[in-house]
RNA sequence: GCUACAAACUGUUCUAUCGCUGCCAAAUUUUUGGGAGAGGAAAGUCCGGGCAAUACAGAGCACCACACCACCUAACGGGUGGGAGCAAUAGCCGCAAGACUGUUGUUACAGCAAGUGCCACAGAAAAUAACCGCUAUCUAGCAAUAGAUACGCAUGGGUGAAAACGAACAAAACGUUCGCAUUGGUGCGGCAACGCACUAAGUUAGAAUAAACCUUGUGGAUUGAAAGACCAAAUACAUCGGCGCGUUGUACCGCAAGGUGCAACUGAGGGCUGCUCGUCCAAAUGUCGAGGGGUAGGUCGUUAGAGGUAAUUGGCAACAAGUAUCCUAGAUAAAUGAUAGAAACGACUGUAAACAGUACGUACAAAACCCGGCUUAUAGGUUUGUAGCCCUU
């Protein structure tokens, strides 16, 4: 356990491109508006953090680089601020997991509802790995 | 003073909590402290250059770009200054066409006097022009007029963006005069584009079109930082080396040599461990080591540069020179933030005003190898210019 808890640094950033690649080919999706959770567990960890995140916000919907990086950095705080739900719970043994987070809105949305709904999918997963 | 437009400059600040990416210093193996962290366009990726790899005797063709002159620049299709054309406007000369002077705007501003193409609608006709008309001659007729002839006449009409360069006089007909375009000569001024003066030719060439093909001149290798250089785990593989590929029994197949299965022994070597012991795994298409190319990944390229800021000197200016001074982001599924509160400025509402209130607003927009431009976007503020309106003198 690090003594502060509310990081999010290198480790914990999704960014091999195969790995990547393996989610969209077999991941398992979960959709909470304006947010799709996709995960899958990685079973050749690269790295020594647990869980490895990364966000994503679609050039379709979002024209100017702005929008999408405002968009792009709350995701990451929310994550930041509420990951212990997830981390807490996972056994150290546990596989590592993945877990991409794409926004589907069409427009941008208050930071409040945005966490409030990250915090419902962070939920479903500790869920759905304690019922098996 | 207000409004509109154009150009230039500027383009929010602070605090708290929790973070992100480099750097420096401690501590020492993941902590602590310090300090740094988007723009004028970072955008579009439209030009030019550096840099890198590849290609390259020389020449030509094709393709692409550019096109008044001089200068600036590393270079440019960029910039500065100048020239010319065109348009508008004011003044002035002229009967008019048109000329001159000033101001403003504008031009992809070499060639249509090499060839080809095209020229809507209207109109007889849009480039070997004869519809109406006109002239001459002949015929008919008293005459008005009608008809015929001329390889007749571009001079009047209407159409059109344009009608055979334009205008005055005239339908005067192989016109006269004037003006301008164009082509040439001489002199003067200017680095040059070009200008001024004098002078000759002057309807020829449609005084249309080249951001139509084209012609002439000049320039241009291709690909972009996902360029390119280097290090390189695991797994698999080319290659090389060490050790090993054994013994016994039994069953089956086979004429035989031999082969296959099972069991036991041996144990090259490996795992557990810091080492020994011990224990477990392990047998022939084996095992251990070396090893090259090379994947994931990483390092460099990569942020001190045609750099910024001052005043000085030279230049009309773009810009240049030396001097002083400053160091100012470096990510890579991509940091530079999130949340909360306050302030400032603005808007709206109330008010004479001060001021108060507000679920109000604070633009355009995010570096990605680096520079120089161009283009486009931009709330609010400041300055300058132009135009309009109002007030005062």
């Amino acid at each position: 356990m690090p003594a502060h808890p509310f990081t999010f640094s290198r480790p914990e950033k999704l960014k091999s491109q195969i790995i990547i690649q393996q989610l969209f080919s077999s991941g398992k999706s979960q959709l909470a508006f304006p947010f799709r959770m996709v995960w899958t567990e990685n079973t050749n960890p690269q790295s020594p953090a647990q869980v490895q995140v990364s966000v994503s916000v679609s050039t379709r919907n979002f024209k100017h680089a702005v929008d999408r990086n405002r968009i792009k950095r709350q995701m990451r705080e929310c994550y930041r601020l509420n990951k212990q739900l997830l981390i807490d719970f996972l056994p150290p043994q546990h596989p590592q997991l993945a877990i991409m987070f794409i926004f589907v809105g069409k427009k941008h949305l208050p930071y409040k509802l945005l966490n409030r709904k990250l915090v419902e999918l962070l939920t479903y997963l500790r869920q759905y790995y304690e019922n098996r």
